[in-house]
DNA sequence: AAGTCGGGGCA
DNA sequence: TGCCCAGACTT
């Protein structure tokens, strides 16, 4: 419980009204949100729930209009070749969301929509969170999401540090609007993302002020505590460029890291370190003959930091078109290093076809 | 319960 | 630089 000076939590239905009113004056316009409030419409609040999966909302909306704009039906997307959705997806990471919302699409397509959260849930692709959300935005449904915002919004107004993915589940549902559930939803993550935010909360603007715990012990910030994460390891590779920035041969990737994503053929350094045998093993596999260094990429990922030994290399297989492959940044990074060597070797302009 | 999966924004 | 983001899935 809060401390003798920390003010009491105001009675549930007081924080609701005080929360709603404020929501219903300065929440968000987004362009999920069209259609009435409770009735949105499904395909598009799913497609922007799996797309703002640890991605912020800024950054989501380019995509999000992109890939509507591509697939506007979820017939659509059920349709399109899965290279087309991750060509969409280019950029945005976590591509196992790309991927599962193709096989959802395809299972929406035969089956229509699910209707309630238990339906939502049994996709690939939606878990907890997005099953609630998609449950009381497009239905109506009375489900207390869980996501960053929520949880921080209330291991602040509870003031509890160590909020545990249960304790935070249990205060969400209790403060649950049973009237207005998608709004009430939308309003805790609304206040997390534009007020209560992680490192400098406008608490003067927030309608829960008052009530709040963390802002009375006078260090919001300290609520909720932080995460413990794994360090990334920094790893080598070597990577073969053959062809150009516009026509090089490239592979497509296996496996999670990357996984469906076409890329520049890698080999992985051993941990003896030696660039020279990866650069071996890779030419061997593909029957291609090593060129010279192009140089180096580093590249950080979630729990890696890649260094990319970036070679060239002359090879007999065919080479695919880079523009409409989808690409990691890492394989951009690899890319873009030919081209400012190009820049910097010539000063006079470049004519065409004079690489390799 | 802990690891893994991208990439960018921001203090 | 480190932490965070409208999390889900695997082990």
């Amino acid at each position: 419980m809060t401390a003798g000076s920390a003010p009491m939590s105001a009675p549930i239905p007081e924080l609701r009204a005080a929360l709603l009113a404020w929501f219903d004056a300065a929440g968000r316009d987004l362009p999920w949100r069209l259609g009435s409030e409770g009735r949105r419409d499904p395909y598009r609040v799913w497609v922007a729930e799996i797309l703002l999966q640890q991605t912020q909302v800024a950054r989501g909306l380019h995509y999000y209009d992109r890939f509507l704009e591509a697939f506007p039906t979820v017939e659509a997307l059920a349709d399109a070749p899965v290279e087309a959705v991750l060509k969409a997806w280019e950029g945005c990471g976590y591509y196992a969301r790309a991927r599962n919302l193709h096989r959802a699409a395809q299972l929406i397509a035969a089956d229509g929509f699910p209707t309630d959260y238990g339906g939502w849930l049994a996709l690939p692709g939606v878990g907890p969170y997005t099953a609630a959300a998609v449950a009381s935005l497009a239905h109506g449904e009375a489900r207390a999401v869980n996501d960053g915002n929520v949880r921080r919004v209330l291991s602040r107004l509870y003031g509890e540090a160590r909020s545990t993915d249960a304790w935070v589940q249990a205060r969400a549902d209790a403060l649950l609007s049973p009237d207005r559930p998608g709004a009430w939803n939308e309003a805790v993550m609304d206040l997390g993302a534009t007020v209560c935010t992680p490192r400098a909360p406008r608490c003067p603007e927030c309608p829960l002020a008052a009530h709040c715990a963390a802002r009375a012990s006078g260090t919001p910030t300290a609520f909720p505590a932080p995460k413990v994460r794994t360090a990334a390891r920094a790893v080598q590779a070597v990577a073969l460029l053959i062809g150009d920035d516009r026509q090089a041969v490239l592979e497509r990737r296996e496996g999670q890291l990357l996984g469906g994503l076409m890329g520049l053929p890698m080999q992985a350094v051993g941990p003896d370190g030696s660039v020279s045998e990866a650069l071996k093993t890779v030419c061997e596999r593909l029957g291609a003959t090593p060129g010279e260094l192009l140089g180096q990429v580093s590249h950080s990922m979630t729990h890696r930091q890649i260094t990319l030994h970036v070679y060239a290399a002359t090879s007999g297989l065919p080479r695919q078109a880079v523009a409409t492959a989808a690409l990691s940044k890492l394989d951009h990074k690899a890319l873009g290093l030919l081209q400012a060597r190009q820049q910097s070797l010539f000063a006079a302009p470049l004519t065409e076809g004079s690489s390799v």
